[in-house]
DNA sequence: CGGGATCCCACTGGATACTG
DNA sequence: CAGTATCCAGTGGGATCCCG
């Protein structure tokens, strides 16, 4: 599996292990929600392919950014970038010359969030072609 | 932190050393895609939640289900749990009785699936006041 | 009870044009 | 270059009705 050379062995370790625990129970529902919804909001297609590529990348200015990231559209790349910049993932930085120039990169707490899709990624990553798989049974039935 | 009681030690423990770590680089682009796709479908607000409800309680019925996922229409429940079935998280085992009963219920797959969030809720818990705290000294500049 | 079928609106998000 | 503003089509999703 390709996709799975971008983790280390350690986070892959780290990911198997998560697999296999079982999620205990006992939660605040009201705590949940706020959980769920910012979760919802950081789990966005975008945002998740902006906090990759600054990830591995660093600092980049906007325009380098939209030719990185297939497919997204000035819009939704400055709507995304203002989102994560008031969720405190990331930083701005201005600097007041002509033509502009607008650098991004990541804070500490935008990093952390990237350690946390590890989980998600590996586990796509490795059971992407068992999902397949499902479908194309699912699909056939019907 | 209410909504760790949830996970256990070792699972915090895990998600810890997730956040320290580094992901690095080197990915093929198109698998990479496919992922992000996946991850975006599985990582849809109402996906998460009826894959939390069926991992703490096992066997649920469609009308159970609503009842306990606040706020889900009846239309998005079906989406949903189709959805799931279609990918291989969910069993669904249809008793032909009259009035119909209708049991769901995650496959290995679908347990595995929940296990990997786990980072992702540990983070949303863990930095749910920071990023409140950067959402209001964001507005307030603004 | 567990949906399927319809209607309909609100919002998402793309394309385009303009600007400091 | 890095946006903002405007327009517009597509669709996500709620409400309602119905049926086996």
């Amino acid at each position: 599996m390709d996709a799975l050379t971008r983790f280390t062995p350690e986070q892959v370790a780290a990911a198997k292990r998560y697999s296999e625990a079982i999620p205990p129970t006992d939660i605040d529902p009201r705590i949940e929600r706020l959980v769920a919804d910012l979760i919802g909001r950081v789990a966005d297609k975008w945002t998740m392919l902006v906090l990759e590529l600054l990830t591995d990348a660093g600092t980049l200015r906007f325009t380098r950014i939209a030719e990185r990231i297939e497919g997204i559209s000035q819009k939704m790349l400055t709507q995304t970038l203002r989102q994560m910049e008031r969720d405190g993932l990331i930083e701005r930085k201005i600097y007041p010359v002509v033509p502009p120039k607008v650098e991004y990169n990541l804070t500490p707490l935008g990093l952390t969030l990237g350690g946390a899709f590890c989980g998600l990624w590996v586990w796509a990553a490795e059971n992407l072609g068992e999902v397949e798989r499902a479908r194309a049974a699912f699909d056939k039935k019907a």
